[in-house]
DNA sequence: CGACACATTGACCAGACTCAAAGCTAGTGG
DNA sequence: CCACTAGCTTTGAGTCTGGTCAATGTGTCG
């Protein structure tokens, strides 16, 4: 379950808030020196649950998470979902109690680092305060998307809006590239997230392979029109604050950040 | 439209940010000597606009606020309302680019505070940034919450939700009481919070009257049975993070902050 | 009084849900 | 190497919540 943290497990924390912003020397070197321990997790494993008051948050190093919260008669909604570099549960550094769950949806390594180390980086650094604020305010852009989704589209554009996001998610940290992405999910997730049935998600992902916009198995998305998938689901990637948002771009090395 | 800030404007803020965590002398002397400037707007006027690259947030000292966001062919979601205490577009200080707009839903007065002097304030009080932080926290577990009720809700257990959620933030700052609370929108503002149709809304809140929870005519709200709309709508206050979550009880001065 | 905004009603429609059964497919164990 | 299983995906038929369109009330304000 444990194991012991190599030099470079927090090399992918620091690319991805130097993504955000610049850090110098003094405030790699603390970031780089945070007590971390590493944990494995099964995939369908709870991460943290509706309730805890933990005293650490999470960093995803490998694999993929969501939250999500339980409710009566076994209905369950997704919030979002979570790749490498994410810290899913920042937001327990200020609110003391969870009021989701976070589980792995792959087996998954992540680095549990102490609030207390945290709070104390945030006091010193004021910069890498604002980085992790910044962090949790894009986290809290893409809610605000994702209830438009709910709100406003139909299935259709729910789903290509969320391929569309998820691809340049995972591009941005070089795991996904050539309009290929892995997508560790299975349609009930899928309706979990887009607040539809299995059913129906079914359906319409038959429309979307019809359209020949996409191409979805075993795990593995292929976006074989992107123009044509981000005009149907109205997608604009503002939202997600992708420094140079390459939408279309390939990447020169989808490994880059499995390299830990 | 302009007004000279009073030395009370800012006490709002200050009582808001002690509700969330408590506060040096220190502290609230630097707070009480931002510089503001006032600005009134009219019901239904923009406050700022998708798309803007604000160089202030906005404190609503009175009144109602809505975030919204406009797609194609006329829709609209709202994503959030907003009362007195709050600032809607906290956000803005880490993402410079705004992704929908901020309405006045109602006559309002609003001190207009710049990022610059935020920035320094949060500089050199980390116990405020992280307060601030704290805040724009809770807006983003308000977003999960409404995540899940456009997601996994019935149209009647969305509006009972809604009402709930508001009559509390309204007590929390004084503004409601005894089981009623202005509610300044009309049924196309529902629909649009709520993802339905304004016919649907009309429907459904003939429904929760017929059952008699609730009245509201005249922007006026009235809870008849607080317990049943809160068993209906699977209400947990627990995301609002309110200290003394005093659901149920009434205040003493239903006025007492809008004595600005 | 007239105008406007908003609420309400009716008739009809459709996107998404439900329930239930039948295919696939990747592992597992014999 | 194949049969078995478990977990997913796919299909079908029928239903229902909520949407659409259009008309009619109602209340407020100048």
């Amino acid at each position: 379950m444990h194991s012991t943290p190599n030099p470079h497990t927090l090399s992918l924390f620091i690319r991805k808030l130097e993504s955000i912003s610049a850090l110098t020397n003094e405030e790699r070197q603390a970031i780089q020196s945070l007590p971390v321990r590493i944990h494995n997790f099964d995939a369908g494993q709870d991460i943290v649950r509706d309730g805890d008051q933990p005293t650490h948050c999470c960093l995803i190093l490998n694999g993929w998470a969501c939250r999500y919260k339980l409710l009566t008669l076994g209905k369950r909604q997704i919030l979002s979902f979570h790749i490498p570099g994410d810290i899913p549960d920042l937001q327990s550094l200020h609110i003391h109690t969870m009021d989701h769950s976070v589980a792995a949806m792959t087996k998954a390594t992540v680095a549990i680092i102490p609030h207390e180390s945290l709070r104390n980086l945030t006091e010193y650094f004021p910069e890498i305060a604002a980085t992790l604020w910044r962090n949790t305010l894009i986290d809290a852009a893409v809610f605000r998307e994702w209830l438009i989704c709910l709100g406003r589209r139909s299935a259709l554009k729910r789903i290509a809006h969320l391929f569309c996001e998820l691809y340049l998610k995972m591009q941005a940290v070089g795991l996904a590239g050539g309009y290929r992405c892995p997508l560790p999910m299975n349609q009930a997730d899928l309706a979990d997230a887009l607040g539809l049935t299995p059913v129906h998600v079914n359906r319409v992902l038959q429309e979307i392979r019809g359209r020949d916009l996409i191409t979805l198995r075993s795990q593995m998305l292929e976006i074989k029109k992107w123009d044509e998938l981000v005009r149907v689901s109205e997608f604009d990637p503002a939202y997600l604050q992708l420094a140079r948002s390459a939408a279309g771009e390939t990447v020169g090395n989808a490994t880059l950040c499995l390299a830990l």
